[in-house]
DNA sequence: TAATGTAACTGGTAGTGACCACATTACCAG
DNA sequence: CTGGTAATGTGGTCACTACCAGTTACATTA
């Protein structure tokens, strides 16, 4: 990363800026609770205007890596570690962070009418027809989830076994082949018991507690792109989240 | 709510800007995916600058009211339903939008040691002091979850029975009584059985099984505010949250 | 008719300059 | 020693200006 804005660099100075910064901090350059230079400093540290830099702090406290204090200055946030969206989402690089290797077995792929209340979901017409996927994941090689994925994706829009099996993620597919980068996403959670043929797939007992999860995931347009439900292990897995304040 | 700027109000230009634009939306004026005025319109509708401007839509964007695309305009989110901070952490509010009638049974309210386990989460030196509530959480005045509180505050803070009972929301408290805003939150959840104390007290089987929920409160200073443990039924509860990327 | 270019929008980035509100410190008067 | 006060540094707000970068509609051209 450099060290330095380059004004004849494509990306916007104010992004630069807080690469930068946000370089600082996660390198432990600047502690946790130490004040960071105040905007007038940046302003000649860098060459580049306090409306730059505001732009550029603010992303940051957004992004809760820095804290202001009016009278007082900006300083690093004590965070523990940095939880992103990719790993709220994403089966594969949630499992990844927790330091176990994902797996899945792909049980079905095809163009399916589902269920009208995941029609609803995804503000379709009834009768409409969706891409459907069906996985069982896993971790370090058991049996951990069984995730049923409904895509509102274009008629031409298909996705291959192969291209699944060879990425591992979806939504890295839904980023790179169909430049689809999903923003939001609304989820529930709650506790339901095993069924004989969920027990059979998930390798434990009829009747063991699972959790399940149904999600909504939006585009930046607001527009349902995925509704995926997953039932996870109740003795295996903990589910993790992040709130913040809107306002 | 006023439709005009008041350049003699103390709140911000910006921030009477985004209440107005925020009461259209919500008023159902604008309409979903509709574009709204343009921010050079809007400069001379408002008599103000478009920096400004701008800061009322960031403000705007950012809670998901808004949408930007470059070239074309800004438009109004088709937003379902607007999920506030409250209702993701206060078991009151949260089940008041469910309309179902919040109750408790307040089992213990005491500075107690906590186990180091907890101490660890709020960050304090082993052997601390905090103070502790228990609760029964009622729905409808049936019970629905076990509630275990630890609150790292000054030993010269303190709630009363009465206070808690009166007010019924700890949020509250802490917000009007000690100046407590929390900003954000890391919360786990996870399946467990039911131990016969429990069990008893939510009035279900031995076994049964539950919704864990632990939380770590953090100030605005990222400062750990409290670590809660709440036990749900699992017939009788659903979790919901929100995620939203971070860049 | 179809392709293309262009003008007139839109939001995005950036600089300058000014003043306000709040916190801290040093200093002075009591 | 105490309490007030003024100076100084911090982030917060706001205006005005300029230009860049996508999008769209429409007139022009081949």
């Amino acid at each position: 990363m450099s060290r330095t804005i380059d004004p004849y660099n494509a990306v916007p100075k104010y992004y630069q800026l807080a690469s930068i910064l946000r370089q600082k901090i996660e390198d432990g350059e600047w502690q946790p609770r130490s004040a960071i230079p105040s905007e007038r400093q940046l302003e000649v540290l860098y060459h580049i205007s306090r409306t730059t830099i505001r732009e550029a702090i603010d992303s940051l406290v957004q992004q809760g890596y820095l804290y202001r204090e009016h009278g007082r200055g900006t300083f690093v946030s004590p965070r523990k570690l940095q939880k992103g969206w990719m790993e709220l989402t994403s089966f594969s690089e949630d499992l990844l962070k927790r330091g176990l290797q994902p797996g899945q077995i792909i049980r079905n792929l095809s163009q399916v009418i589902p269920p009208i209340s995941v029609l609803k979901r995804l503000e379709l017409a009834p009768g409409s027809a969706v891409f459907c996927i069906e996985r069982v994941r896993l971790a370090d090689g058991t049996p951990i989830g069984l995730q049923t994925s409904y895509l509102a994706l274009g008629p031409d829009q298909l996705i291959t076994l192969e291209e699944l099996e060879a990425s591992g993620s979806l939504y890295r597919i839904l980023n790179e082949k169909f430049n689809i980068h999903p923003s939001e996403a609304d989820e529930t959670l709650e506790v339901t018991l095993a069924t004989p043929q969920e027990a059979a797939l998930l390798n434990i007992p009829t009747g063991a507690p699972l959790l399940l999860s149904e999600r909504v995931l939006f585009s930046q347009e607001r527009r349902p792109i995925e509704y995926v439900k997953i039932l996870y292990r109740g003795d295996r897995y903990q589910y993790y989240t992040h709130l913040k304040r809107r306002d």
